[in-house]
DNA sequence: CTCAACATACCATCTAGTCGGTTTCCTCTT
DNA sequence: AAGAGGAAACCGACTAGATGGTATGTTGAG
């Protein structure tokens, strides 16, 4: 992304076909509208089906504003993974240097994690789905950084099993990736029309992961 | 697909060209040949990425071949998900129609299903990446057969929950959800050059299940 | 003589990205 | 206050290259 951003709301309609009441034309700053609008749309139908046309046209902005803002398809793919992975971090950075006990943290950012996907479940589809439509570079960016979450969370596993909080016949780096594999397929199969609450789900997946890890009597 | 194989193996290299130590030039059918190396392709590089030229190149065949076998692109796609879908449900009927312990079964479908995916790995990658890719009706298909083998599977938990072998804090569609979200996942991470065999990984998914499901004392 | 099993040339369509041009806005000078 | 100057913010027509699919032709077996 460049950042060369004004940051103010813009002169809204240039063009007299501009719908002021539709909100991907509303007040938003151009980038962020396009951001929006491509999420939406990547999640929809997948990058690769999602023309750049389609997403100015949708974001109702041109061509040349969109290469303005970003340096390519990629670029607004790459910015929707950072923004992820940014969000996510900064939750479990939080909620890992608490003070509680390790397995209430575990459990806590278990839930936690829970909830945001389902918040962002769009992120969530493009985040699972796309990584193998980015750029060689940018994906190793995307895993490096995952592998750091991915770090944190397992150190709170391995916290747990040397206080004995945990038991420990599986080694804890199976064990976040199994638990992230299903958080990750939250997007697969959760509708918010559903009965189940985010939180809810949250609580079931938290209580699934804590007792797969209490230690044996 | 279209059903008129004759099965045979074909008087192989029509064109100078061809290299007949290469694996997909090699005895096997056309059709079968085109399903090995799409599968493997679409795998690598995404089912939008994959040019039917590309496909029909590497396994040493033409377009008109290819479109002698298979309806479309698209065609190839719901080839590979149906092979996948036809094995795993073969494999689950049979653990489940076994006489042992609910939680016996449970513990060996949720292992067996973890050695599966691995030994298949490019179908793992494809069938959680690439539904959307397959035109309405087929993904209605596939995703009416997965529930089937979802509801097997469902049912051997309820049966366990039913008989106090189980827990039952947790609803048993979550429980399923839940693990084959893990499984699914596995074709993210799991290397084959990693220390750990694919019975291992079985052991330890199957273990991390069943303790998640272990009643409270 | 027929039909499956291919081969080959071809096309209509779409797509990411570019590039020269124009408008809008801020700033600095006079 | 006026206005010149410059840069950022946009516009939209255009291109070069793919791509899925088809139409038509050929071959060899039964």
């Amino acid at each position: 992304m460049i950042v060369r951003t004004r940051g103010g709301t813009g002169a809204a309609g240039s063009s007299a076909a501009g719908s002021p009441d539709i909100p991907e034309a509303a007040e938003t700053s151009v980038p962020r509208r396009l951001l929006a609008v491509a999420t939406r749309l990547f999640a929809e139908k997948g990058f690769d089906r999602t023309s750049v046309q389609e997403i100015v046209d949708t974001a109702n902005v041109t061509k040349g504003a969109m290469y303005h803002y970003f340096d390519s398809k990629d670029d607004l793919l790459a910015e929707i993974y950072a923004r992820v992975l940014r969000l996510q971090m900064t939750r479990l950075e939080e909620i890992a240097g608490e003070s509680g006990p390790v397995a209430e943290r575990v459990g806590k950012a278990a839930a936690d994690v829970v909830v945001t996907t389902i918040a962002n479940l769009d992120d969530a589809t493009i985040s699972f789905r796309s990584l193998h439509q980015l750029s060689a570079d940018k994906q190793r960016e995307v895993r490096a950084k995952r592998r750091r979450y991915h770090e944190l969370f397992r150190s709170m596993i391995v916290q747990g099993q040397e206080e004995g909080a945990f038991a420990d016949h599986v080694p804890a780096d199976i064990v976040v990736d199994f638990y992230f594999g299903s958080v990750h397929h939250l997007s697969t199969w959760y509708r918010l029309e559903g009965e189940l609450s985010p939180e809810e789900i949250g609580g079931y997946y938290a209580r699934l992961l804590l007792d797969s890890l209490r230690p044996p009597e």
